[in-house]
DNA sequence: GACTGTGAACCGCTTCACAGCG
DNA sequence: CGCTGTGAAGCGGTTCACAGTC
């Protein structure tokens, strides 16, 4: 693991995600490099934001003729970490949880799902598509046995802060939250938030004051 | 509309959503007035942050005991623009757009689903739930028959881009997009850009780099 | 004494502008 | 000449610290 001397900015990785599909694109359609303006305009970025973005990792371009568009991928796979595979669980296994684990496979081949938790269902004890479906007592060790690294949090509002709780506990290292519930992350956990009825009232505002900008 | 003299962080809407929650929720617990340091501790902030955050708006507290409950849940919906009616339309009538669509409170009294768009689709002509099933052709008509102000795009990929300018074209004020793709919003249109997949990208980015904070 | 409201300081992300290189 | 890489400047959001008030 390469160790990176400054600290990069959340938006900064966020914004790679955005250049890794602009450039598939771009591959796909057979060119071999591209610059950092066609990147930001397509994105709505500016070409110094996409330089800085990329030199917090390497130098990978050439003056004069732009990034090469191949290795640019494979190094920004690499930076991102889905060069390699993840364990991930979800718990909750309702409606949501599903459909938004199932549409993330779909993104990427790298992840997979090795354990779906829920609590009182009858379901508990059979399998789901191959995945084990287990009761929540048994999330410690299923995260510990299968080498679970991230968990989707996906389960009714009055239950999230408990669950956060023990997913924390039982030693994982990841949580995508998609409850409103914020849970302040402990020391060396990564939660990242997705709170999708907050973005209705972010929409809202705005709406509410169109003489606001972003 | 009160037009608010200083420009709001995007930052501070977002809080503002999550304090909403806990104010909700000491209410419920009896509780009449409610500190900053409480708002804060019980969410990741600190205190400085959620009284700056909410006297971008006004004073809505007293010194010496705090924030008065049920009078500033109001006014943060009042800010939220959730103190009013809000007519939606989903384009898109997958899995995903539809479990999305409804986990967002869309059915509660503030935001009404009044259309759903789709294309090639056999549905289209029969309503889901009194809600009417159309095909993008009548996307133009019906979001200014409706007075629809916003569009929540979850198509597959290859046909965002293409169904996003066709809402602004149609009028629609704001956008949450649940694909990966990035449109820069047009002037005067807010878009809010969910993305999913990134999320993914974001947490094994930390994963594999824990000597990073944040 | 407790807690808000707020100018000032701080910090970190973004943008600028240009040197460097193919 | 074109485009990257980067120190420096700019800017905006966060934190600090304290005056003001109940």
């Amino acid at each position: 693991m390469y160790v990176y001397e400054r600290p990069v900015p959340l938006a900064t990785v966020e914004r790679l995600t955005v250049y890794l599909k602009t450039l598939e694109q771009h591959l796909r359609q057979g060119h071999s490099h591209i610059s950092s303006t066609s990147i930001a305009e397509e994105n709505g970025y500016t070409p110094a934001q996409v330089r800085k973005d990329l030199t917090c990792f390497g130098s990978f371009g050439r003056k004069g003729q732009g990034y090469p568009i191949k290795e640019l991928i494979k190094h920004l796979e690499n930076i991102l970490g889905i060069d390699q595979k993840w364990n991930i669980c979800l718990v909750g296994f309702g409606r949501l949880g599903l459909t938004l684990t199932e549409n993330m496979n779909v993104f990427n081949e790298n992840f997979r799902l090795v354990a779906i938790i829920e609590r009182n269902d009858s379901r508990i004890g059979s399998n789901y598509n191959d995945i084990p479906i287990l009761d929540e007592s048994e999330m410690e060790r299923v995260i510990q046995e299968k080498k679970i690294d991230i968990g989707i949090v996906a389960v009714p509002e009055p239950s999230a802060e408990n669950v956060i709780h023990k997913l924390v506990k039982a030693g994982i290292k990841g949580i995508i939250n998609f409850t409103s519930i914020r849970i302040p992350p402990p020391e060396g956990i990564f939660i990242n938030d997705v709170n999708i009825g907050g973005h209705l009232n972010t929409v809202t505002f705005y709406l509410k004051n169109p003489n606001l900008k972003c």
